[in-house]
DNA sequence: ATTCGGATTCTCT
DNA sequence: GAGAATCCGAATA
């Protein structure tokens, strides 16, 4: 399957959210390849948004991959622990991005890797890679994949999946601090997936 | 089922 | 020096 070409990704990141859902994040790790569905996302969208590292166009070492053009990686830490993967979307100097927050493994290898790098004690395999933080350590993602180009073949990319599903829309999880935009409802995830982190009330 | 606190370090002021 | 787009285990109920 041939990674998803950039002008998928040259738009507004809500629109972007809603379309990444039911697409296929291929993960390569030493010649071999993983499969993961993307079940939840959610829109971030500079300027303009209080929850957005970007906001008022908030320019730092760690927000510069937002300012490039769409299609590439940007990945931070959180709580000194965890990272977080997002998809950069729309043109060059709009700071958008889809926070990925959940996964959904393919097959048995992408089970086998995500188990492997995240060994939990619950038998349910969703607790893998239900969470941002979560699928980030299943899948060997950390700062060294900032700024990759997912539309091409290198260590991640994204291809055309499934369109049977419903979709969902809620509000953004954990941005207290996001004033009037703690509310919009820019979350999306596939209604009655299992890898789903938070459904809504 | 739901709430709570601790972990741990980068990033920016 | 404060605070962060989170996760986990423990405790309560």
């Amino acid at each position: 399957m041939n990674p998803l070409n950039q002008s998928f990704y040259l738009r507004d990141s809500l629109i972007v959210a809603k379309e990444l859902l039911g697409k296929i994040l291929v993960r390569q790790i030493k010649d071999k390849y993983y499969r993961f569905l993307i079940v939840e996302t959610e829109a971030y969208r500079g300027i303009a948004d209080k929850a957005a590292h970007a906001y008022e166009g908030k320019r730092t070492n760690r927000t510069l991959p937002m300012f490039k053009e769409g299609g590439i990686t940007y990945i931070y830490l959180i709580y000194g622990m965890y990272y977080c993967l997002n998809i950069v979307t729309n043109v060059k100097d709009t700071p958008h991005a889809v926070l990925i927050r959940a996964l959904e493994p393919l097959d048995d290898e992408a089970l086998q890797v995500a188990a492997l790098n995240r060994p939990i004690k619950s038998k349910k395999i969703f607790d893998l890679t239900n969470g941002p933080g979560k699928l980030c350590k299943a899948l060997e993602i950390d700062k060294t994949l900032n700024e990759s180009d997912v539309t091409r073949k290198g260590p991640i990319w994204i291809t055309e999946g499934s369109h049977e599903f419903q979709v969902i829309s809620d509000k953004r999880i954990n941005i207290p601090y996001a004033m009037e935009y703690q509310d919009v409802e820019w979350r999306f995830y596939i209604k009655d997936n299992k890898f789903v982190s938070v459904l809504k009330k």
